[in-house]
DNA sequence: AAAACGGTCAACCGCGTTCCG
DNA sequence: TCGGAACGCGGTTGACCGTTT
């Protein structure tokens, strides 16, 4: 037989609960537990069934629980949660200290899914549905700030839960099971570049793209695109060639010692990159894109939007750049909470990543954003001001891969690609576990792959 | 002043899973 | 091992409240 019955259903109170009803609960739960809930209410003198107690106590009575208004923070954890966990509200609430299940769905289903929707974002997906009609009209409210802000966050997290498609799936146990053997590459194809792009990836690694090894097996050709951009180049690399720049990509990432200036050096020879007031950023090795590779980003984004000025700029945790524009604090990580202070107002999260930003005014901005909009999700606007009322203007965040989105965008989002990115920058994660202490990163870090120490390292094939 | 409307959120409902006798 | 109740979770409801007409 199974258990008795927990109470008698009939005689029991429904509805709200009365002040009494809720001090009679609360003194029984302090003096003695909840213990089962079924035996609870006649223990406690309530005339009510378990199950509403169990739901009063723990959506409302519950001394830990968080009152008043989600804050920013918040918002932002929930809508890159709900990107990557969908409707699981209680494993969303798990990262909300204080918050329940029921709170954050209830907050989702009122205010950000009728924002996302609003701004033509599938709650659902986080995808783009539409244009979103604010971004198509002068971006000079609050309200649209917030919009922009929310619409990155959802782009953000979207990216970030891309790693778990299947396509990526495959590639990652394909990457796995050549641990012990040497890479084969042949299945990379070759990348088109638009010149700009090319000139300055090649002056970056001339070096080892001088290599015997490289000048034997790569080939240019230029082709003429239709796209806006005009005429592309394509660097074609055989399957020892992308072998060869995986493991010169990879080996460069996930190198310890040094690991920062080497980055630096093999992706950008411009740098500025210093240390800011002294913080140790030794515990962070995101990869750092450079200068000229945000310059190039921005203006493929500013080849229609006739804006006259692109100032670029990298942040990323614990570095700050020369040419930054804003408070010193941009960018920074608050190593005890994780929580970031940059005024952008990135996650938590992706925060740990490097955040790069460039500054443009608000007319460029809104261009951007279209363009970002219609093509691809390469980089997110974050906010927009009035250039009157702010000493900075509209911010353009750009999505962590970055430098691989590059290269991924040009490929027409190859699921190759984008596993060498998640694999590049799995290997240069910050103990992110150990940062935000939480279970369910590790569990995410699962998904993409092995720390760096265990990724094997492509070898040549030749 | 009052009806209509819309937003909010605590509480309930129903279903799948877990637990226990 | 099985059957049934408890539990946990997500969806839905409806009372309440503020705003608009």
């Amino acid at each position: 037989m199974g258990r008795a019955p927990c109470c008698d259903k009939q005689g029991l109170k429904k509805g709200p609960w009365t002040p009494d009803e809720d001090q009679k609960l609360v003194a029984y739960i302090q003096r003695h537990g909840h213990g089962s809930w079924r035996a609870l209410p006649k223990h406690a003198g309530l005339l009510r069934c378990g199950k509403s107690c169990r739901l009063r106590w723990t959506n409302y009575l519950r001394p830990d629980i968080k009152r008043g208004r989600f804050s920013l923070d918040e918002e932002q954890l929930i809508i890159h949660l709900h990107a990557i966990l969908g409707n699981r509200w209680s494993a969303i609430a798990a990262h909300l200290p204080g918050r329940t299940d029921n709170e954050i769905k209830n907050y989702w289903n009122t205010h950000l899914k009728k924002r996302l929707l609003h701004m033509g974002i599938d709650p659902v997906t986080h995808k783009a549905t539409q244009s979103p009609p604010l971004l198509s009209s002068k971006l000079s409210h609050l309200a649209q700030w917030d919009s922009a802000r929310l619409e990155a966050e959802a782009r953000l997290a979207r990216r970030t839960s891309s790693h778990d498609h299947p396509d990526h799936d495959t590639f990652l146990r394909s990457w796995k099971s050549q641990a012990t053997g040497p890479l084969r590459s042949d299945h990379l194809p070759s990348v088109p570049l638009v010149p700009s792009f090319m000139q300055n990836w090649e002056q970056s690694h001339a070096q080892h793209l001088a290599s015997p090894e490289f000048s034997s097996c790569r080939s240019t050709s230029t082709t003429t695109s239709s796209s806006p951009s005009g005429a592309s180049s394509t660097l074609e690399f055989d399957s020892a060639g992308a072998a060869l720049l995986l493991n010169h990509l990879h080996s460069s990432m996930s190198s310890s010692n040094s690991q920062l200036n080497q980055m630096e050096s093999l992706m950008s020879p411009t740098s500025t990159l210093r240390p800011f007031d002294g913080q140790d950023c030794s515990s962070y090795s995101s990869p750092v894109p450079s200068d000229s590779m945000v310059q190039h980003h921005c203006e493929r984004l500013m080849q229609n939007s006739n804006s006259s000025s692109c100032t670029a700029m990298n942040t990323f945790p614990g570095l700050i750049s020369e040419t930054s524009m804003f408070p010193s604090n941009v960018g920074f990580v608050d190593h005890e909470t994780s929580m970031s202070v940059n005024p952008c107002r990135a996650p938590p999260t992706t925060s740990l990543w490097q955040q790069p930003l460039v500054q443009l005014d608000s007319a460029a901005a809104a261009h951007a954003a279209i363009s970002s909009v219609s093509d691809g999700p390469s980089c997110s606007v974050l906010s927009s001001e009035d250039e009157s009322s702010s000493s900075y203007g509209s911010v353009l965040q750009l999505p962590p891969e970055m430098l691989l989105d590059l290269v991924d965008s040009a490929m027409g989002g190859s699921n190759k690609c984008m596993s060498v990115a998640a694999s590049s920058a799995g290997s240069c994660w910050p103990d992110v576990s150990q940062l935000a202490g939480k279970d369910y990163w590790s569990n995410m870090l699962k998904l993409v792959g092995p720390p760096c120490q265990e990724m094997p390292l492509a070898v040549m094939d030749r």
